[in-house]
DNA sequence: TGATCCCGCCAACGT
DNA sequence: ACGTTGGCGGGATCA
């Protein structure tokens, strides 16, 4: 509305770069805000063409960001200046923020940038939306947008009016595990291969028995849409936002990705989704112009999932020629088994209202009505006891109306800030990491180091004791406060803090080295294979037909980087221990503040979700270990550090990472067809079975790879425990380590597997040792985790919970037993 | 052209 | 009554 988006660009855009660059130099937003039209980014025009071009290729982007970032503001926004007023001619036009450069996408992209994958704790991590859209000049209907599908993969939560919780990717396994587990009960699988087969036989023409068909399979949910499927923890908060009819962005979000986690090649064209999608609405009448809006939609979906990377675009050639289709390059998400997701609700939920909160699977189940139940996702008893608890959540906070976002004031919002900011550094490195992470090692140098000129320069902000956020609206320097350093010292503040506790740092550090060699082993390349996929589904024939050739548009470019060689697992491994321990000391410090301000904020505020801490692998971990649980400041470095040595680790540098990460780099870079069988296979039964469980070593021997983390997460365990030193990590069994087991990709998949297996297991010891109750344990006893544990008891099996607190009493044992039983429990539990 | 998908109207909701 | 959310689809861009 304000102007032709054209012509005021450019002005737009230094403007924007102004803001987004320079933190400090922006004394006051401007309350007027003029909202510039164009977004402008911060990149130079050159780079955001190439960065568009590819639009996936987050390396470049965050190079530059990084390399601004670092850059001193002035420099960039003189830079900026100089680029915008030279170009002024038809230089500039080309600049000239194109559509692309308005896409969806990268607007996405800036906005994760913002917040760390896994952020330390929620607290810090309130999104005003208001904010965000001023922040990164779009209209809050664009942000909606982002958010909305970020919701649906629970990586935010909406808090109240403007504001949303950023969880990052903390939740995501357990999310997608859920999904999952809805798709199939959906039978989406069979309704995609509905699709498919019909597509084949000829276009859609409304054969009776097509269409019978297609009912049948729908049969079961038919009418039924399912509702937002939610995460036991995140239900109330998800509960607010229910309130309107969810209709489609955030359960279509969830539906298009069910539809990649059950699909055998992970791969779904757009047409697919969209008559899937539009199907369960409605059999049929494939309307014209209905169809055309979903897929408008599915493509605003896509590009945040894309942002996310969970997924990529490609195309799928068939014999009518080329459509296109999007590739799951997100992590594997293992059989869905319900112990499994057991243990993870437990993670998830936010304490307070774990108790009123069905066991997860009820949640799940009700929450999806794939077999013809109702949809709903609560009930309505539950949904209003959420609400009041959501509004006394909200009434602590602050309940600033849009407008607010000015003031740096507010401790949230500096909190929120912070992060945008401060935080990019890491945000960015992580990011590119996490992607196609193996890029360039190179890269990942830079990263590190600049990590750590991130945090040399950081210094300035000093820890101060703060006062409850609440208390300390210190307006100025907010921004910086959130990463302050960390005083070498633990944090003084909090007395919860283990003098391990940075043993959990450590632990990734041990696991690496072995799983160096599973990363390094993967090469992200073979997506660009055509490989038929072999369809497990019934459908055979068709299927092949279907998905002939898979084109990656992009062709991967960064694959090339993976070189299994380059990798050295284990020269560099030494060298991660080197740096880490100097580093280590910083981020431990660090770890520990933000331990202490989380803390205070729980007091502060109700303790809400902040108490329990949330680690990828899902493990439940005290505290004082979460510190490390937070990426987002310093973990980076580590990160980077690892990553040098690993291709890809993305999850938490802790222990919990490390299983993630074979996982991950097993979606990633394995066409999925081929791995999806033999994790059917391997799954949770065959575990269950071997007896190998028992031992922590043995598990490994199924995957090569697989050892590294259940030795590790044992270590990590006991550790936390306190049954060993931090230091000590338990050995894995050399020998089974090398088991030649299996050489081929699979290998991968089983790594994974086991991987699961092992945070299951680790989990339970966890909880086991929870159970115990031992309150000797440095850890704080916080409430939510005590919910949790509670919480965990009631949905999952019954019997199995309780059969592990039976046996939790001897720590060694206990731990053994854990492992033990656990097992089994994932057997039983599964229905 | 077809594939993408930006833009923003305007209705449903919340307060 | 007004602000927040966000469905929806025209039509601009891109390839």
């Amino acid at each position: 509305r304000n102007v032709l988006k054209t012509p005021l660009k450019q002005a737009a855009t230094s403007h924007s770069v102004l803001t987004e660059i320079q933190p400090d130099c922006q004394p006051l937003t401007p309350p007027p805000k003029p909202k510039e039209i164009l977004p402008a980014d911060p990149w130079t025009p050159t780079s955001n063409l190439k960065m568009l071009i590819s639009a996936a290729s987050p390396e470049i982007r965050s190079r530059e960001q990084r390399r601004e970032l670092s850059n001193t503001t002035s420099e960039v926004l003189q830079a900026k200046y100089c680029l915008q007023e030279h170009l002024s001619g038809d230089e500039y036009e080309k600049s000239q923020p194109s559509r692309k450069e308005k896409s969806l996408g990268l607007l996405c992209h800036k906005f994760l940038a913002r917040y760390p994958d896994y952020p330390s704790t929620a607290e810090n991590n309130y999104i005003c939306l208001d904010e965000v859209a001023e922040e990164l000049n779009v209209e809050r209907r664009r942000i909606y947008d982002i958010v909305n599908v970020l919701e649906s993969l629970h990586m935010v939560s909406r808090l109240a009016k403007n504001r949303y919780a950023w969880h990052g990717r903390h939740n995501l396994a357990k999310t997608l595990q859920a999904l999952k587990k809805v798709g199939e009960e959906n039978k989406y699988t069979q309704q995609i291969q509905m699709i498919k087969k019909r597509e084949y036989e000829h276009e859609f023409d409304f054969d009776g028995e097509r269409n019978e068909e297609m009912a049948r399979s729908f049969g079961s949910n038919e009418h039924s849409e399912m509702s937002f499927v939610e995460l036991p923890g995140m239900e109330f908060r998800a509960a607010s936002v229910n309130s309107r009819k969810d209709k489609s962005l955030r359960v279509m979000s969830q539906k298009f990705v069910m539809l990649f986690l059950v699909s055998t090649p992970q791969i779904v064209s757009l047409e697919v989704a969209a008559k899937i999608l539009i199907g369960e609405d409605q059999l049929e009448d494939l309307d014209k112009s209905k169809f055309k809006t979903k897929i408008r939609r599915l493509y605003d979906i896509a590009n945040v999932l894309s942002s996310l990377q969970l997924i990529k675009k490609v195309h799928v050639t068939e014999e009518r020629g080329r459509k296109p289709a999007f590739k799951w390059t997100g992590p594997e998400v293992l059989p869905n088994i319900q112990d499994t997701k057991l243990e993870t609700t437990s993670t998830i939920c936010p304490p307070t209202i774990s108790e009123s909160i069905p066991s997860k699977e009820q949640c799940s189940k009700n929450l999806f009505p794939s077999q013809g139940k109702q949809n709903f996702t609560r009930h309505p008893s539950l949904i209003k006891l959420v609400k009041s608890i959501e509004n006394d959540r909200r009434k602590i906070q602050s309940a600033p109306t849009s407008p607010v976002k000015i003031s740096a004031t507010d401790t949230d919002q500096n909190l929120s800030a912070f992060p945008s900011k401060m935080a990019q550094l890491p945000v960015i490195a992580k990011h590119q990491l996490e992607g196609q992470s193996k890029k360039a090692k190179e890269m990942k140098m830079e990263l590190s180091s600049s990590a750590l000129e991130c945090h040399l320069s950081s210094p300035e902000v000093v820890p101060k004791p703060e006062p409850p956020r609440t208390a300390a609206p210190s307006q100025q320097p907010a921004l910086t406060q959130p990463l302050g350093v960390c005083p070498p010292s633990h944090s003084p503040v909090s007395p919860v803090i283990l003098p391990h506790t940075h043993s959990g740092v450590s632990y990734a550090i041990y696991l690496h080295p072995s799983q160096a060699h599973t990363v390094t082993t993967y090469s992200p390349s073979f997506m660009l294979q055509p490989l038929p996929c072999a369809d497990v589904t019934g459908i055979k024939s068709i299927n092949s037909n279907i998905l002939n050739k898979i084109t990656t548009e992009e062709g991967d470019n960064q694959i090339a980087t993976a070189d299994p060689t380059e990798s050295l697992p284990a020269n560099e491994r030494p060298t991660v221990k080197s740096e880490t321990s100097s580093q280590r000391c910083l981020k431990r410090s660090q770890a520990l503040q933000e331990n202490n301000l989380i803390k205070r904020y729980r007091s502060d505020e109700e303790s809400v979700d902040t108490s329990l801490t949330f680690f990828p692998s899902g493990y439940l971990i005290p505290l004082t270990q979460c510190t490390h649980g937070n990426k987002a400041g310093f973990s980076n470095k580590e990160k980077a550090g690892i990553c040098s040595l690993q291709h890809a680790t993305y999850s938490s540098p802790i222990a919990g990472v490390i299983p993630v990460t074979a996982s991950e780099l097993k979606a990633v870079n394995i066409p999925a067809f081929q791995i999806t069988p033999l994790n059917i296979m391997l799954s949770p039964t065959s575990v269950a079975a071997a007896p190998v469980l028992s031992n922590s070593c043995l598990n490994s021997s199924n995957t090569s790879s697989a050892q590294n983390p259940s030795s590790s997460v044992l270590s990590f365990t006991l550790q936390h425990v306190g049954l060993i030193p931090a230091g000590v990590q338990v050995p894995a069994n050399p020998v089974l380590r090398h088991m030649p087991v299996s050489s081929q990709p699979e290998n991968v998949s089983h790594s994974t597997e086991n991987k699961n297996l092992q945070e299951k297991v680790s989990k339970n010891i966890l909880q086991l040792l929870d159970h115990d109750g031992s309150p000797s344990v440095p850890r704080e006893p916080q409430e939510p985790q005590t919910v949790t544990e509670n919480f965990f008891r009631t949905p999952g099996g019954p019997n199995t919970v309780s059969s592990l607190s039976a046996s939790s009493h001897g720590t060694d044992r206990i731990s053994e037993g854990a492992l033990y039983i656990p097992q089994r429990k994932l057997e039983v539990s599964e229905d």
